[in-house]
RNA sequence: GUGGGUGUAGCUCAGGGGGAGAGCAUCGGUUUGUGGUUCCGAGGGUCGCGGGUUCAAAUCCCGUCAUCCACCCCA
């Protein structure tokens, strides 16, 4: 019995953060919190897909696609022998949009602001911040070019950073320039590579032959070439204004960010603005959440032209930067232990529990017969607020003394109509 | 796919041819009505797995697997 290559078990109280089950409970809260704020609303799709989804949405020569993808195919070959081939989806946005074509969202609403967040499989050799199963959250706006949008996406993506509180990134912009513009960049970025070809070593070339913008993005800064096709000469008027106006708009909204002329990203799909952050304290995985517009993924997906932009953030990355004031945090805390000194009183200490749980408070005894101070050690062991004493003194004259393990005061309340207004009350303070 | 580091108790690690160890954690006692401290004690290991050398291997050699880091790729 044993765990996959690159996958990994998440439970509680792991000494491992990216293992931590209450650490990925809160870092799930405190992420929701912000779609919340901006109006975005879940969609969940499966983790499999028809392959075709992502080589034509992707790119078919990208190495997430054609080296990176699980993929396999049903191994009884009865009533569904149609040689379908399915892969674990390797990133959210390609079933988001096939999602959105199948049930016509956007024919129920102009603009669908979505957020999918779930596992994401890529066969790699894993390394920190980059495992074979990780997860990823992501957040779409389909139907809309707006320039307020992208302005929108950025804040969101810098919220969630602000609410974990992790302040050490950094925003990189970039324009691309529509399809025609990447057409006449790729063009140029191979009579670039053809010129110096002695220069380039064999195996690089092949990828420029193969796809010239993917040089530019993967291999062209192992050269030192001085004058690299950037995809700034080949911008239409549109894509300037755009770029122009998304930094103006930038700085109007006081949100920092760096111009990166080499940005391109590595999936097909991405058109004009695309975005990057990174953060210093990963080591060599050091984006943790990336994202640009697609306005012609739902076009290519048979859908009508719509407009998108999106991102994704790498969940076990934004896990790695999380400060102890977070993960502090995130420890459970039980509010009420409840201590019985005999068999005699289990039975009304176990009403009193009951009690407390139907009331709504995180409450916990030990049933095993251990020791007065037993108890008392276990609750300040599991982090209790308080402790509920219940013994025969409190049996016979139906009361119970609680007391806050912090201070150490007590309380004597009775356990009868107006405990729960109480002992509510008593918490409050 | 390429290169390097590391695999010994739940965790962090020491040991380096002949008795399986420490600290932390767990459990019990100190203490059968008041915790976090102290002190005492206990449980827990095919020394990653397989093979080789040797009278003898956790230790040396080979292989393999896992894991971490880097290349690459990306979130």
């Amino acid at each position: 019995m044993k765990l996959i290559k690159g996958f990994r078990d998440i439970f509680p109280d792991s000494e491992i953060d990216i293992s931590n089950s209450e650490l990925w409970n809160s870092i799930n809260i405190l992420i929701k919190q912000s779609l919340d704020k901006f109006n975005f609303s879940e969609i969940i799709t499966p983790p499999i897909e028809y392959d075709s989804t992502f080589k034509s949405g992707i790119g078919d020569d990208t190495d997430i696609v054609s080296k990176e993808m699980y993929e396999f195919i049903l191994k009884k070959d009865d009533e569904f022998s149609k040689n379908e081939t399915f892969c674990l989806r390797p990133e959210g946005t390609a079933s988001v949009v096939r999602s959105y074509l199948e049930h016509s969202l956007g024919k129920k609403k102009k603009i669908n602001k979505l957020f999918y967040c779930g596992p994401m499989f890529r066969y790699e050799r894993s390394q920190r911040g980059r495992y074979r199963q990780f997860h990823q959250i992501g957040a779409e706006i389909l139907g809309s070019k707006n320039i307020y949008y992208e302005i929108e996406l950025i804040g969101l993506a810098i919220d969630i950073l602000r609410n974990l509180q992790i302040i050490d990134f950094k925003l990189e912009v970039n324009n691309i320039g529509d399809e025609d513009s990447l057409k006449k960049l790729g063009k140029k970025v191979f009579e670039f590579a053809n010129d110096n070809k002695n220069k380039i070593n064999p195996e690089d070339f092949k990828i420029v032959e193969k796809n010239p913008l993917r040089f530019l993005d993967k291999a062209i800064h192992k050269y030192e070439f001085s004058d690299i096709p950037s995809s700034k000469e080949f911008l239409n008027n549109e894509s300037n204004e755009r770029f122009d106006e998304l930094k103006e708009l930038l700085n109007k909204n006081s949100i920092e960010f760096k111009v990166n002329e080499q940005l391109i990203r590595g999936i097909d799909y991405y058109n004009d603005t695309v975005f990057e952050i990174k953060s210093s304290n990963l080591g060599s995985q050091d984006t943790i959440l990336a994202g640009g517009r697609y306005d012609n993924l739902v076009e290519k997906f048979g859908g009508p032209k719509t407009d998108c932009i999106g991102f994704a953030a790498g969940i076990e990355r934004l896990i790695l930067l999380l400060n102890n004031n977070v993960k502090k945090a995130s420890k459970i805390k039980i509010d009420f232990y409840v201590i019985y000194q005999s068999d005699n009183t289990k039975s009304y200490a176990y009403s009193v529990l009951d009690k407390l749980r139907k009331i709504g408070f995180r409450s916990e005894m030990d049933h095993d017969r251990k020791s007065f101070i037993k108890q008392l050690k276990s609750a300040s062991k599991n982090n209790s607020l308080y402790t509920v004493v219940v013994g025969e003194e409190e049996k016979i004259n139906n009361f119970v003394k609680i007391k806050e393990l912090s201070s150490g005061d007590e309380f004597t309340i009775k356990f009868d109509n107006l405990f729960q207004e109480k002992i509510i009350d008593l918490v409050k303070k």
